[in-house]
RNA sequence: GGUGGAGUGGCCGAGAGGCGAGGCAACGGCCUGCAAAGCCGUCUACACGGGUUCAAAUCCCGUCUCCACCUCCA
């Protein structure tokens, strides 16, 4: 089988077929940088950043786009609410974004461009569009003109006419419909000078639809195999980019996807209801590793509920899987084993990302390799081990990724660490050979207390620091 | 009003006409000096009411509940 993907637009799960053989285009939305990322915006990032990985994984050379918006109505209102430079205050979020996306192991995107770095594209894409009668200017704004555009509502399946007027659009007389969006916005008084660029059509700042569709063009040209977001762009956003770019004659984007929420109370989280979970404080409770699986096992277009418990329960499970990595990788070394991917994971990954079934084909593995490892077969370890370790990698979960390394600390502390636990240990050793169980389970429990767990294994005691 | 989703065992979370996903918890067993970890087993669920079918969690009709988008939003 080869990838199947559920694609928005045709409703359905649609064969992948690249525009080209061996490659593929993605352009996703990233954060509009108003304030720092919750569970939900980093969700996102690690869908899109699984679907990267197994692409590249089927031998595909992937060019991953993500934006950063940074100029909006909100970016503006809130740096002047906290009296600092709007752009500034987009910076300083977008700093914060990045951390998040890396503490997580979100891989870099191939480029992410800004959409204030793009004006003059945007300017050239405004004005293919004036040319081709699909958008108009009014004093130094200029609008789409969705009447002019047949397929207008296509990605979602709007009719015009059956769409809510929205309050604020439909008092602004100055437009042929209610529902046209602005491409542009003219520059207003009590905005900064900062915040606008000259165009034709006077000085003004970039309506937030069109910066994705210059930039997808610059970087992608005009047609783009997957284009990702989350579910509450399909509209107004992901219709408009498409409306916009097929008007002005680009193919755009061949595939849809949409990934989604994150909910708190069985709500989207969202910073207007107050139900957020901010990623720097969720990484103060969980290892980073830990809610990374948590937000990637569930299967993409599924709600996740954020509760307390499941993140717990996600701990445990990785943790099942993380000690399987250690005590093999201990016993036949990292590397033995090839990165062989089950049948199973790949069928799964194959089916829209089916990860929810990958995870479960791990946790089989990891059977088979706890069996392995109690009977001491030491090829059977060093298989699972390889196959375990692919498989969590085409995930970002391998344990042993140095990403994960919470090391970090003084080495020749480590080192002292090391030897006087071990030294602890042969005491206990020799408690236990004399029988003297007393003693040992003694040593035992005083390393416990210090937040050293102790386990017998056939290969002897191993230690670990208890979470 | 328009559009799109969801309701699964104690919990999380898949599946989408027949063959008990997986994980967590609980219980029983094996292993262990005792633990821990691990392994084996037990717990047979699909919002409700009808219908189609040899067979329905899965298809059809109806009902209820919840969520999202149509304004900024991952």
């Amino acid at each position: 089988m080869s990838l199947r993907l559920y694609d928005t637009a045709a409703r359905a799960v649609r064969d992948f077929t690249p525009l080209r053989a061996g490659q593929a285009s993605l352009y996703v939305c990233g954060l509009t940088v108003q304030g720092p990322p919750h569970i939900g915006h980093v969700r996102a990032a690690l869908v899109f950043d699984v679907l990267r990985r197994w692409l590249a994984a089927g031998g595909s050379e992937v060019t991953f786009v993500r934006n950063v918006t940074d100029i909006d109505d909100k970016i503006l209102a809130k740096a002047a609410a906290h009296g600092v430079p709007w752009w500034a205050w987009a910076y300083e979020n977008e700093l914060a974004c990045t951390r998040a996306y890396d503490v997580l192991g979100v891989l870099p995107p191939t480029y992410e461009p800004r959409a204030t770095g793009h004006v003059p594209d945007m300017v050239a894409l405004i004005e293919r569009l004036i040319e081709r009668g699909h958008a108009y200017a009014v004093d130094g704004d200029v609008y789409f003109d969705v009447r002019s555009f047949p397929d207008y509502g296509a990605l979602t399946g709007q009719k015009l006419d059956a769409l809510e007027p929205a309050a604020d659009t439909d008092t602004d007389e100055r437009k042929k419909d209610p529902r046209d969006f602005a491409l542009w916005k003219g520059a207003k008084d009590d905005e900064p000078e900062t915040a606008s660029w000259s165009t034709p059509w006077g000085r003004g700042r970039p309506g937030w639809h069109l910066e994705c569709s210059a930039m997808a063009e610059r970087y992608l040209g005009p047609e783009f195999d997957i284009h990702g977001g989350g579910l509450d762009l399909r509209f107004p956003h992901h219709e408009n980019e498409q409306a916009q770019s097929r008007a002005a004659g680009d193919g755009f984007a061949q595939y849809w996807m949409h990934n989604g929420w994150v909910t708190l109370g069985g709500e989207k989280m969202s910073k207007s209801l107050g139900n957020t979970a901010l990623v720097d404080e969720v990484v103060q409770r969980v290892r980073p590793v830990e809610l990374r699986y948590y937000l990637v096992a569930p299967h993409y277009r599924s709600t996740i509920e954020f509760t307390d418990e499941a993140l717990a329960e996600a701990g445990v499970a990785y943790r099942r899987i993380e000690s399987f990595v250690k005590r093999a990788a201990e016993r036949v070394g990292a590397d033995a084993g090839a990165a062989v991917l089950c049948a199973d994971f790949t069928n799964a990954m194959d089916d829209d990302l089916g990860t929810p079934a990958a995870v479960a084909a791990i946790h089989e593995t990891v059977r088979e390799g706890n069996t392995a490892l109690a009977d001491g077969h030491d090829r059977a370890v060093a298989g699972t081990l390889g196959s375990v370790r692919a498989m969590l990698g085409v995930l970002g979960l391998d344990p042993l990724d140095p990403r994960w390394s919470t090391a970090g600390g003084d080495e020749r502390l480590t080192q002292v660490t090391d030897g006087l636990v071990s030294l602890a240990l042969e005491q206990r050793q020799a408690a236990r050979s004399r029988k003297d169980f007393a003693a040992a389970d003694a040593i035992r429990d005083q390393l416990t207390t210090l937040g050293v767990s102790v386990e017998d294994t056939p290969d002897g005691p191993r230690w670990e620091l208890s979470r």
